[in-house]
DNA sequence: CCCTGATTCGC
DNA sequence: GCGAATCAGG
């Protein structure tokens, strides 16, 4: 793949509406984010406005950073910076979401009510439960999907476990339920 | 671990 | 000009 007009125009307008890198590369396709990085570069737009990282407001670049030469090679790579910050995440005590506790055999009430959810996200999700982690309660991390399948009351009971969609509770498909926009929600029918 | 963008440099 | 590898940060 070459940086067409159009494959340019599609990159600085994306870059423009704050989307990211690989997003860019994903829509584009044939390139990966540093590709697009690069260009991004090569264009000289590079910094959208004062973002988070690489603040860079004045002047001070005046750094030539002659040459680390940090490749040992074949040296074992016994060196690990250890930025521990954060200790063991100690399980938490109550559900991620939706209440729950109900005895076997009762009617679950809400859940993630299907019905109004759009199917494709349904299907996804049926999809996706079939290759979920099944981890257990105490397995639960800051990237797991705290999806809850089942009943809590019988040993049929998992969380889906998948790769969270970074900063969300849940997977891909999960927040795809679970986070339906207002408009989409409503009133479907018709 | 997942992700971001920034830089370097052989091609 | 290109982009993988690397770096640096969240």
């Amino acid at each position: 793949m070459s940086w067409t007009d159009e494959r340019v125009e599609t990159l600085k307008k994306m870059w423009g509406e704050g989307q990211s890198a690989s997003q860019i590369a994903k829509e584009l396709g044939g390139v990966t984010r540093n590709a697009v990085i690069g260009k991004v570069h090569r264009l000289g737009l590079s910094n959208r406005a004062a973002s988070g990282t690489a603040a860079n407001p004045p002047a001070a670049k005046p750094e030539p950073k002659p040459k680390p030469e940090p490749k040992p090679k074949a040296a074992a790579k016994a060196e690990k910076p250890e930025m521990k910050t954060e200790a063991a995440t100690p399980a938490k005590p109550t559900l991620p979401a939706r209440k729950q506790i109900i005895p076997a055999g009762q009617p679950l009430p809400p859940q993630p009510s299907a019905n109004e959810i759009s199917p494709e996200a349904l299907a996804k999700v049926n999809e996706v439960e079939k290759k979920a982690k099944r981890i257990g309660l105490m397995d639960l991390t800051e990237r797991t999907c705290k999806w809850p399948v089942g009943d809590p009351a019988t040993e049929d009971f998992w969380f889906c476990g998948l790769p969270v969609k970074q900063g969300k509770p849940y997977c891909e498909a999960h927040v795809g339920v679970a986070f339906q926009p207002m408009s989409a929600r409503r009133d479907r029918r018709r």
